[in-house]
DNA sequence: TAAAAGATCGACT
DNA sequence: GTCGATCTTTTAA
């Protein structure tokens, strides 16, 4: 049979990541909505981890697409992406926020004291509410213990809206931020605190 | 409500 | 030894 999450991978990254939002990520008991993704590029985007060559971190950058990339963050946070366009560079999505659909009860064990709508706003919120750890790095997307399935009823494009990557360093102002406008579980932008701008000091 | 700083572990130079 | 695609907590207005 074909396989369209094969077809919803293929493309450059910048190009991948609108047509995530609306898909879902299931591990286990736990399915998360997609409501804001942002795109990175390996080649020529400083903000991406692919940027200056393959690291031991980032070798899932550089593999097939459709298979999932994790990274700690600050020690304490695990984030999450998605492979893409394998014949276009290293490239990848990040999946910055979701709503839980599936398993809400599980996600909130998970995350003690957070409403509903924070379950997964946010990377590592993200991440932890699917229960993600670095052992899911390099995980096949279409067989494995995590799962990116096609929506039912996909985002009309219409409500789809872009805007700069939140929280690098570099690069920052990119529109590569992709998110549900309707959504109230998307994520406020925030600036890095050193990002590189026109203040300098 | 908004802004600032702390936390904390693996990877990179 | 330094840094980080972040989140939580604290302090101030």
């Amino acid at each position: 049979m074909t396989e369209p999450l094969a077809e919803l991978i293929s493309g450059p990254p910048v190009d991948v990541a609108p047509r995530l939002l609306g898909a879902v990520v299931r591990h286990g008991a736990v399915a998360v909505r997609l409501t804001e993704v942002e795109a990175y590029a390996g080649a020529g985007d400083p903000g991406s981890h692919a940027f200056g060559g393959r690291t031991r971190r980032n070798g899932t950058m550089f593999g097939p697409a459709g298979h999932l990339y994790c990274y700690l963050s600050h020690g304490i946070h695990i984030c999450a992406n998605v492979t893409v366009g394998e014949e276009f560079g290293p490239g990848a999505v990040l999946l910055r926020a979701g709503e839980v659909i599936e398993g809400r009860d599980v996600a909130r064990e998970r995350r003690p004291g957070s409403s509903d709508r924070d379950l997964a706003r946010g990377p590592g919120r993200l991440g932890r509410a699917l229960g993600l750890t670095l052992g899911h790095d390099g995980t096949d997307l279409a067989v494995g213990a995590v799962r990116l399935e096609l929506s039912d009823a996909p985002a009309p494009l219409a409500v789809v809206r872009a805007g700069p990557r939140t929280g690098l360093r570099r690069a920052s102002e990119r529109p590569w931020r992709f998110w549900l406008d309707d959504e109230p579980t998307v994520s406020p932008y925030r600036r890095h605190p050193r990002a590189e701008g026109p203040e300098s000091p």
